[in-house]
DNA sequence: AATGCGGGGTT
DNA sequence: AACCCAGCATT
């Protein structure tokens, strides 16, 4: 570790960073800490591609710390929609509110203070800190785990606690005295657009002669990648209930997955259905015949009724889709369908609203689809 | 140390 | 289709 000639690669990082660094990224403009913490927080395992359209949005909306601090959780989520990681909304508002609380609005500089902030860790407490107050904060994420782990020939798992020590003390060594934020950015850029998970770029890169992985041409197997997570498929339904004009929407609780965000009501279909008769008759789920249909139908009415306590009547299948969550793969079937019963009550887990009332709510993306579909359906008079 | 949490862009 | 992404919190 001692043995690495720091002084040149600073010197060779920051030329590198003058001539090729991303530019016109909005979050850069300026070393406003609000700003630098909103763009931290959502690009957290989050790509700058997709980041670059809400940031400019939530901005706009929630000029200062304060503003957001006065915001509704639904209003920030809605701003979120889509992002994925929707603690890190809710963490934001929380994470505003105390800080109006308890100085004001203003953003302690060091990473001590700023990681007592909920959703804000090791990594982003060291990016505000270097970012927006120069503090000599050392950062490891994506980019400068992989820059870092090469640049050390690190042939361990890098996400190993002896792997982050590794990491985080190197971080640490390699900074400069001064103009530590855009040091770090630099690294962060140089991982980004050099050293690069597949084909790093080791010809035009300012650390070549730095890198003990390229030294050993070990960079394709650094950082050593995880195992692969098995993935556990399911189906689920969601259904579009009508009852005279309203829809049925609900809730997620905290418990749930998409804690906050409204969706359709929806639930497993794998405990009501005999998905191996199923696929030995038709294949798989993705092509559906009449037989099928009707007893996915049925399915869901029966699975309906034992979570929600009333009985429905289903019409159709409107559409499917497949996404994925961490380890699952869903194959979610949306029907619609109305209440059997009119007289009935409506339960109290569930919310009435008219179809045009379903762009204020924010919803889950397959839900977002869905309220969509179900808009544009009406619009066509392809009502239930 | 493992796990849950999302969704979209890129390869 | 697999891979990857300016991680964090909880268990």
């Amino acid at each position: 570790m001692d043995d690495f000639n720091w002084q040149r690669m600073r010197r060779r990082t920051r030329n590198w960073f003058e001539q090729h660094q991303r530019s016109t990224l909005p979050w850069r403009d300026s070393q406003n800490p609000y700003y630098v913490w909103i763009s931290e927080i959502m690009l957290q395992q989050t790509t700058v591609a997709t980041v670059r359209s809400y940031f400019d949005r939530f901005i706009q909306a929630f000029p200062t710390v304060h503003d957001l601090a006065r915001a509704e959780e639904a209003e920030v989520l809605k701003l979120w929609e889509g992002l994925g990681y929707y603690s890190r909304a809710r963490n934001l508002l929380k994470a505003a509110q105390q800080l109006v609380a308890e100085t004001d609005g203003c953003f302690p500089s060091s990473p001590e203070e700023l990681q007592k902030l909920p959703g804000i860790g090791r990594y982003t407490a060291g990016a505000i800190a270097s970012i927006a107050f120069d503090e000599r904060a050392p950062i490891v994420e994506a980019n400068t785990l992989r820059l870092y782990s090469r640049l050390l020939a690190y042939t361990g798992d890098p996400r190993s606690k002896q792997g982050q020590d590794q990491l985080w003390q190197f971080a640490e060594q390699v900074l400069p005295r001064k103009e530590i934020g855009n040091f770090n950015l630099a690294m962060m850029d140089i991982g980004s657009l050099v050293c690069k998970p597949t084909e790093p770029n080791c010809p035009e890169c300012p650390l070549q002669t730095d890198c003990r992985a390229f030294a050993q041409q070990l960079q394709h197997e650094i950082p050593l990648k995880p195992v692969k997570p098995e993935f556990t498929y399911t189906v689920d339904a969601a259904v579009v209930l009508w009852h005279g004009q309203h829809l049925a929407l609900r809730q997620y609780s905290t418990e749930e997955r998409w804690a906050g965000l409204w969706d359709f009501p929806r639930f497993s279909l794998d405990a009501g259905l005999d998905k191996a008769r199923i696929e030995r008759e038709n294949g798989h789920l993705g092509r559906l015949n009449t037989r099928i249909t009707q007893q996915l139908l049925k399915a869901i009415e029966r699975e309906f009724h034992a979570r929600f306590d009333f009985p429905i009547q289903t019409a159709e299948i409107v559409t499917q889709m497949k996404h994925g969550v961490t380890r699952y793969r869903i194959q979610l079937i949306c029907t619609e369908a109305k209440v059997a019963d009119d007289s009935l009550p409506p339960d109290k887990n569930l919310t009435w609203v008219r179809p045009e009332e379903l762009e204020k709510y924010p919803f889950s993306t397959t839900g977002r689809k869905l309220a969509s579909l179900v808009q544009k359906r009406q619009k066509d008079r392809l009502l239930f």
